[in-house]
DNA sequence: CCGGATCCGTAACGATACTG
DNA sequence: CAGTATCGTTACGGATCCGG
């Protein structure tokens, strides 16, 4: 049976062909922050059925979007090319993240996503440095330079500071909604290291 | 009846819930091009079933991410921010976009995605004016000022120079797999005004 | 236990017919 | 023209089962 396709001449068309399926491009998201196991995909798309997890990455290794090494799933280069698709759909969406809702799943690796759509290249000339986010035992990394952003979902880097807090606290911080000096004084949040580049990131990663 | 959602506090998931569904990018994409008629919107989403198009039509109102005034719809301005998105997703699948298929459809008001997608910005820094194309007696307009480009579906400038050709004829050029003197020795190209704003476009423009 | 495959009920989709 | 109604088909979601 032939796959359902748009039918369409058109690069938007052939894209969502491709990755514009249900799970598709949450399945890519997981996969983005680093290779992963069968298990750990599952683990992280609650909902999602055995049965088509299992066919997405049947369907996303025929398309040469994703290998498989025996034990772990990974994106091809030509997958990872989807990080900016999925960045400015995840700055999109972000405007519509309000407070948790009791019961959604929540995990600190998709902080990797949002320091991506949240960096602000053009406020970022002059800073330079490795900040390291501690956000409920999950570190996540974000390397600055020359305007420019690289991240990872592994200690990766010597960081030259650690901010530690929860995730809402920091959607808080990155919106301007909450002011460092009382997340500090009420113990939401932790900085140690170099303070000033604490306060250029403040000033970079900008939610809205 | 609750609609399905992924349930996950992210900003991708968030952004799929609105607009992850099948039809729903294709959609937006129609109305990123100006305003249309339920006609228009359908003849251009052949394989829509007609009951589908008015329930999208229905959740995006409801999504205040379309607007419908009586005869037409359009998108709000949070509907249009979602432009980045599609022109990202675009760029992605425009490495797909081989020979047309036959029984695809096609139509030229797409380019002006394709424009977008394709536009460097770093090399059109010194370059200026308005470009229209002529595709199958479709008009599409790129106004290109200090870096930055313009685009629309409509004659709204006057254009400094005027390109015809089809849409297989503009892909190939733009991937430099057509030379130009060629094209217009075959009669597959005509410009006609400033050929050296042609000229540009040709390094502006560009497809992966 | 991991990595699926199989089965089956439900919801979403697609085509067509119909209506104000 | 702009949808609604209906209905068959496909995709999804949950559970269970199975081989290594």
């Amino acid at each position: 049976m032939a796959k359902r396709s748009y039918q369409q001449h058109c690069a938007l068309a052939k894209a969502l062909d491709l990755v514009g399926e249900r799970w598709t491009l949450l399945l890519v998201r997981e996969l983005l922050t680093g290779p992963k196991r069968y298990k750990q995909l599952i683990e992280n798309l609650p909902g999602m059925g055995t049965n088509l997890l299992a066919a997405r990455l049947r369907d996303l290794q025929g398309a040469e979007l994703v290998a498989h090494d025996g034990t772990s799933y990974s994106l091809t280069e030509r997958g990872a090319e989807l990080e900016e698709s999925v960045v400015a759909l995840a700055r999109w969406g972000s405007a519509a993240l309000a407070e948790p809702i009791d019961g959604e799943l929540w995990r600190a690796s998709w902080n990797v996503i949002a320091l991506k759509y949240a960096f602000r290249s053009d406020l970022a000339k002059d800073v330079v440095g490795v900040i390291e986010y501690r956000i409920d035992d999950t570190r996540v990394q974000a390397r600055i330079k020359n305007g420019t952003i690289a991240t990872s979902a592994e200690e990766s880097w010597k960081p030259d500071v650690v901010i530690e807090a929860n995730g809402e606290t920091l959607l808080a911080l990155s919106r301007g909604e909450l002011k460092p000096k009382e997340a500090e004084a009420s113990g939401a949040l932790a900085v140690s290291g170099d303070r000033r580049l604490f306060r250029s990131s403040l000033r970079v990663f900008r939610a809205k």
